[in-house]
DNA sequence: AATAAAATTTAGGTAAATCTAAATAATTTA
DNA sequence: TAAATTATTTAGATTTACCTAAATTTTATT
């Protein structure tokens, strides 16, 4: 099944939002590529034929195990791409995903496993997300709590969801990265908003927002 | 100035082929980039509006000063990620050139510069080819005289012009690569074919195809 | 259940990068 | 130099991946 740049990141997308979710609709993949519905249809037409998705008209998208195989492929080379950026040149966390965006779609498996063998085989990638093996087997992520939802108030930070530059480059201000840990001072009702604190730094207040992104789990 | 992946496979073939001629001929960049003329004169047409070659009907292409150092920076990276391929995972020579065509469109200076400086700075690629450095400056290719052309007989392998992984594997094969040393044993005029020997390995002898791609100088 | 709103699809484009076949220009040969 | 050959360009399609606007279907709201 030979892929085009266009359908990969389409097939990627696909397998983000599944997650948890029964089917994927046109308005939100159209809104994750930053694209228009009509383009999605399209494409979902493209994707069937290939038998990688299963669609049917205003019922949604789903990969076919096909197609499931093919996303952990291309994340896998991802988030492979981005242990290198970090591990070996340097770059820091809130760089490295748009340069993955482009690495990913050199396709040779010769690369991908010779790659995954010079950084030792990582399990995680930089943002924390498990990486699939050579036979597309992913790790379970090691959290599913988000600061906004856990409970406890002694948390480490285990993984951040949102990849944007700007979020990643706020949580470097404030002095989060993967490990962090970190107290839960307050919570405020009115509008979600954490107040937190990082040993020896001052406290400091996260949006809902933010504290959706941020994945946790107690000490 | 923002370039495809075909205007840059273009420019990378253009600035090819021009070396040592005065005008690069639609047919030969048809033949070079595997596709047709007439695609050839459309392209032709697009990269002179983007004032990146100079081209009138008929009278052939050539690289403006904007076109030259765009093709320095693909050739950067085409050489730089070859070198890492080779160096860092232990690729063979005649594998990395199809995986440089495609990673050497990864346009990011920062990255460039970082594999550069992860690398060493290297000066030259596992072809023997010389490596630009960021200003797009390049070291003359430290050979001119090809095996075919070379009048001397103890000689020495500086580069290897054509990157055909057949060829590649070839001189593998024979023992031949960067560095190695032979000694010309005969030159048979009628079909220029060339027995050579390296110390401690059987003569064998190679056509006139193989002679004009290495590229030498005498001991 | 009827209507309004939202989501999705269809119809009919466009731009990039190709192609084939035909026309034209340049070059070579006789 | 006229004819033949070769090189190049033009004309007219095709495919991929988009788009906007209009039509249709689904879902939510009276
Ligand atoms: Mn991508
Ligand atoms: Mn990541
Ligand atoms: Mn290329
Ligand atoms: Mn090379």
């Amino acid at each position: 099944m030979n892929l085009s740049i266009a359908e990969e990141n389409y097939i990627k997308s696909i397998y983000k939002l599944e997650e948890g979710q029964e089917a994927v609709s046109t308005n939100a993949l159209a809104y994750e590529l930053d694209t228009k519905p009509a383009s999605v249809t399209d494409m979902a037409k493209k994707l069937k034929e290939k038998k990688l998705i299963a669609y049917e008209k205003y019922q949604g998208i789903n990969l076919t195990s096909e197609g499931k195989k093919a996303a952990l492929q291309i994340i896998r080379r991802h988030r492979l791409w981005e242990c290198f950026l970090v591990e070996k040149l340097s770059f820091s966390w809130e760089e490295v995903h748009e340069l993955a965006e482009e690495l990913e779609h050199v396709r040779s498996e010769k690369l991908t496993n010779r790659l995954s063998e010079f950084l030792g085989n990582p399990q995680i990638d930089p943002h924390g997300d498990p990486i699939p093996d050579a036979q597309g087997k992913m790790g379970k992520p090691r959290v599913q709590t988000s600061l906004h939802k856990s409970k406890a108030n002694r948390l480490e930070v285990m993984a951040v969801s949102d990849k944007s530059t700007a979020l990643l480059e706020f949580l470097n201000t404030k002095g989060v990265r993967l490990g962090t840990q970190l107290d839960v001072i307050e919570r405020y009702e009115f509008d979600n908003s954490i107040e937190i604190k990082i040993k020896n730094q001052p406290a400091f207040t996260i949006s809902e927002q933010v504290a959706k992104s941020i994945m946790v789990k107690p000490i």
